[in-house]
DNA sequence: ATATCTGCAAACCGTTTGCGGTGTA
DNA sequence: TACACCGCAAACGGTTTGCAGATAT
């Protein structure tokens, strides 16, 4: 498999980390960082206790919520209530997008303006604010065209 | 008193709608209406259900709930989950705009901007997406100057 | 008169937690 | 060995709902 390092955090990546920080690395946490690995979409917890079950269905859900809470106090994971939802994660890996969901498919498309970016700053900058963090989703139907 | 029809939507507007609309105008919902008439913040049903009490202690949380479900289907209040919390609920009147939540008060600032609205939609165009909503929320603190 | 609405209490759903047992370091 | 971790089931907090009685039109 080729290197892929550019690319920032691998589950492997968290793996060590984790271990650095005192963290034990148990089958239930492999399983979930694999996973998640994936990268390929934002699911939720539900969904990746399913997933998780495949590979070993002695995996509880609370171990699901207490391993998604852990990588997320640990910077690794990002938590979205998208419109008021049930949590969806994200892996973390450096760079700050924002998200399009798709009405229709629950999918998301994440996107990065640093133009947005920067009149935010601005906006709050003015009205005497530091920002802490920020959260803008655009929420649409695919254009259907003729 | 003044009166502010320049404003928008008030409390006793909102009974002329609802009514027309064949919804009948209760104590529990004349109560609640008048509450939200204030727009002085943006309340969750918890608070909205304890200053309805304190005019009407006989109003139940369950008739809150179903209130604001009533209005938000009837276009009259949005929802908002800030960061995932409980919904928190204001009054519509017309002018769209975006939310900076206070993290040390939880007290939310309105704002506009036009350009980021407008690159909302330049984005999502070149998505291939039509934005059916969005939302755009700044978490911060105020500023400490010296 | 009658369909809508209410309060109450129970159900609900996503999430968290206390427990006694298990497995990693 | 020792402590972090697990699965289980019960608790939780916010919200919704079924019911039988009250009320606006």
């Amino acid at each position: 498999m080729a290197e892929n390092s550019a690319t920032g955090a691998r589950p492997d990546d968290f793996e060590s980390r984790l271990r650095a920080a005192g963290i034990r690395i148990t089958r239930p946490r492999k399983i979930i960082l694999e996973i998640l690995g994936d990268k390929a979409d934002h699911p939720g917890a539900a969904e990746i206790y399913r997933r998780a079950q495949r590979i070993d269905p002695s995996i509880s859900l609370a171990t699901v919520y207490r391993t998604m809470k852990l990588l997320e106090d640990f910077g690794a994971v990002h938590r979205h209530a998208f419109d008021g939802g049930p949590s969806r994660f994200e892996v973390v890996d450096g760079d700050h997008h924002d998200h399009l969901i798709d009405l229709d498919t629950g999918k998301v498309i994440e996107f990065h303006s640093e133009t947005i970016e920067r009149l935010q700053e601005q906006i709050a900058d003015e009205l005497g604010y530091d920002i802490e963090h920020h959260r803008l989703e655009l929420y649409g139907r695919k254009r259907r065209e003729r």
